[in-house]
DNA sequence: AGCACGCCGACT
DNA sequence: GTCGGCGTGCTC
């Protein structure tokens, strides 16, 4: 190690061009004390300005005559294995992100920010939330850096995270109370009291029994395990709702644990999933940590060392949990892995699936994908043999799946029934009220946002900076892009013609307001982004639906999800069509899946349940399938239409955005790029490159996104020559300006 | 993105 | 002469 005097280091220049391992000479004070996955800050440019950097090598010869000096050793240990660092490299090459963009996603925020040592947590504390956007926030903590450094740094802090603990603030800026109080003073956050989670001890939680597996679920286990440490790829567990794909899971982590290795779950959301939670503390007691949603930003950091230390032997979590360095990796599961929120939406962009099987492949692990409705990707890479296939068909207590009603709306509405709520779903309703059993209603809305509009006038409240309608949130009673994070206050009248203003709500307030009409004196629990809001409001409400029996749960998105109530013997699909008529190669599948899950959560107790499905266009065929629960007929429906519009998976999709101030500039370089891609293609078949478009939301923040479109298959020559054409494109000097990323298989 | 270097016009 | 405008190119 003595020789090794040069350090290779993966600078923080958030520029992909200039991407590329930079050496750097060891000052002798840090000779010895500077290794590889550890942190440093070095000059970089011509100014030598301060840049953080992460050393991913030692070196005996620099690779550049005139190399200068590390200034500053930043950890006292490796915050990053061998391992993760290639993970790392890997990541910039598969996502197109630079290497410390995927270094800053392997870590906990906390990482981040000067390290705060462990204390004991009240159960309620003040969180400091910003009420300006985060781009005001940099741009005052800019204006404050002389004058108020403790400010500027906690402004700084809450751009970047979001809402923190004032105790968390304390110790990661070392700002004082006083500095954060004048901050509230000058209306740039606001303090509100919230409830904490304690650090997870699950020691105390009583161990379950055994688990005894179904002749089925026992074949599925037997197949796995067959499986651990074979060098498979991946296998993919296919069971309907409620047909006990968790005991699978659980049995095939237990024999992980056998084997002396360690497991990583998946989860969508970790809020919505408190069942999931409870079953598996219940039966791994202390060896796991749960990276929740609403750890405060120091725990997060706590269970990420303990991760680290090895003591951790299953980890539950979301997207970024699949980064969790554990020990001895053995198995991955992604529950549910058709989910959208597995794909990360800004840089890096990278889909947790993609992540997990690189990282299995490294280790030996197993990667396991759950679902009851698999994204037909990955159905395609079992049917064709690349993942081998579990299924399970069987129901809990050999329950059959509950009969489903669709009911025509476009009859409703010939027949003067103007509501949404179809005479179908009313008398199905008035019979549960009878028999006192429970019902949830689904609110089938694309996006649920709430906005603004004038009732006379029509004028709508949009963002300054971007082209979408600001959304109204009825906690803080403020309208905020969801963009850019620009806030401000609900005016009383509409200032174009004074005209009163209505708040659309995200339909559910509309829906509820005509059951209270058809249903007088019944009461119903809303639950949508507003309703939820404050703070584990999300489990408070589904407790109350639990414990009270309130009649109707009435919902968005939040009601899909692996709800488990025995008295719920009613489902209602109040639109089934919102999210099936959109321009995305993913609408088919997306309304499948929604459609399966929340039929789903009728009749799982005793009682048997029903299901009604409301729709203007009862002929399509997804909608038929979807009541029919007929997931291989989607599929095999599906797989024809995607070849046929060579998408997934019968190709690879990569857009490359290019944005910029000046909408014609944009549209220039976007064109430009289009060019210099067909012309780097011209030899490939199958490859086809579409664009320029607008991107869905065209104008984020002031600046104007046009994307260009390649269909293909996606080999490293495709992806090699995407990163040269975004270096080439950002070099060239008729570029000023603007600038390009790329992203594989893009949401939207 | 920053920042220095340099080549040209305007002013003490 | 020489101060500073911004166009150009580089970052170990």
């Amino acid at each position: 190690m003595e020789d090794r005097q040069y350090a290779r280091i993966a600078v923080d220049t958030a520029r992909f061009a200039l991407d590329k391992p930079y050496d750097y000479r060891i000052p002798v004070e840090l000779t010895g004390l500077v290794l590889p996955g550890m942190r440093v800050t070095v000059p970089f440019g011509k100014g030598n300005t301060k840049t953080e950097g992460i050393v991913l090598s030692l070196e005996k010869e620099p690779s550049y005559d005139k190399p200068k000096c590390i200034v500053n050793l930043l950890d006292e240990e490796s915050v990053l294995s061998q391992e993760q660092i290639r993970l790392a490299l890997w990541m910039r090459e598969r996502f197109f992100c630079t290497v410390y963009e995927a270094v800053h996603a392997m870590l906990p925020s906390g990482m981040w920010f000067r390290d705060g040592e462990r204390r004991a947590k009240d159960k309620v504390e003040l969180f400091a939330n910003l009420l300006v956007s985060g781009e005001e926030a940099m741009e005052a903590a800019e204006q404050k850096r002389m004058r108020a450094r403790q400010q500027a740094g906690v402004l700084r802090l809450l751009a970047v995270t979001g809402p923190v603990s004032l105790r968390d603030l304390r110790t990661f800026t070392g700002a004082s109370i006083a500095s954060v109080k004048a901050l509230e003073e000058q209306g740039y956050l606001e303090l509100e009291a919230r409830e904490v989670f304690r650090s997870q001890v699950y020691d105390d939680v009583e161990r379950a029994d055994e688990i005894v597996l179904t002749e089925e679920q026992q074949t599925a286990y037997d197949g796995l395990c067959s499986l651990l440490g074979s060098g498979a790829a991946a296998a993919l567990l296919f069971g309907v709702t409620g047909s006990g794909k968790t005991s699978v899971y659980i049995r095939l982590i237990q024999k992980v644990l056998q084997q002396g290795k360690s497991a990583i779950v998946l989860v969508p959301e970790i809020a919505l999933t408190p069942q999931l939670v409870a079953v598996f503390s219940a039966h791994f007691g202390s060896q796991i940590a749960v990276l929740h949603s609403s750890l405060a930003m120091g725990e997060r950091y706590d269970e990420w060392k303990r991760i680290r230390s090895g003591s951790v032997k299953v980890v539950i979590g979301t997207r970024s949990a699949v980064f969790a360095p554990v020990k001895e990796l053995g198995l991955i599961v992604i529950d549910e892995e058709q989910e959208h929120t597995y794909k990360s939406e800004n840089s890096p962009r990278y889909h947790a699936r993609d992540v997990a099987k690189y990282r299995c492949a490294q280790s030996g692990a197993l990667l396991l994908l759950g679902s009851a409705t698999p994204s037909v990707d990955s159905m395609y890479s079992a049917q064709t043999g690349r993942y081998k296939l579990f299924t399970l068909k069987g129901r809990y207590n050999a329950r059959s799946l509950p009969p489903v009603y669709t009911a025509d709306m476009r009859r409703e509405l010939k027949n003067g029934n103007g509501t949404n709520i179809s005479s179908v779903l009313l008398r199905e309703l008035q019979e549960n009220l009878d028999r006192g059993e429970q019902s949830i209603l689904f609110l089938n809305r694309r996006g649920t946002a709430s906005f603004v509009v004038c009732g006379e006038c029509g004028y709508v409240y949009t963002c300054p900076n971007c082209s979408v309608s600001l959304t109204y949130h009825g906690v803080s009673r403020k309208l905020m892009c969801h963009h850019c994070g620009f806030v401000q206050q609900v005016p009383g009248v509409c200032p174009e013609c004074g005209g009163q203003l209505k708040f659309t709500g995200a339909g559910t307030q509309k829906v509820e307001e005509e059951l209270k009409e058809l249903l007088p004196g019944t009461e119903i629990i809303r639950m949508d982004t507003d309703t939820v809001a404050a703070a584990h409001s999300h489990e408070t409400l589904l407790s109350r639906f639990r414990e009270e029996k309130v009649p109707i749960l009435l919902g968005t998105q939040m009601v899909t999800k692996g709800l488990d109530f025995e008295n719920v013997t009613l489902v209602g699909v109040i639109s089934a069509d919102q999210s099936l008529y959109v321009n995305d190669y993913r609408a088919h599948e997306r309304t499948f899946s929604l459609i399966t899950q929340v039929v789903g959560r009728s009749g799982r107790g005793e009682k048997s349940g029903r299901a009604v499905i409301q729709t203007f266009t009862p002929q399509n065929e997804i909608i038929r399938l979807a009541s029919k629960q007929d997931y291989m007929g989607f599929y095999e429906e599906e797989i024809l239409l995607r070849q046929a519009m060579q998408a997934p998976p019968a190709a690879d999709l990569f857009t490359v955005t290019v944005t910029g101030l000046e909408e014609a500039a944009v549209l220039r370089g976007c064109v430009k790029l289009r060019d210099s891609f067909r012309h780097y293609f011209a030899d490939l078949e199958g490859v086809r490159v579409l664009g320029p478009a607008p991107a869905s939301v065209a104008k984020v923040n002031m600046r104007y996104r046009y994307r260009i479109t390649l269909s293909c298959k996606a080999t490293k020559r495709i992806r090699e020559t995407i990163s040269h054409l975004i270096c080439a494109f950002s070099n060239d000097k008729e570029n000023r300006g603007l600038s390009a990323f790329a992203d594989n298989d893009p949401l939207d």
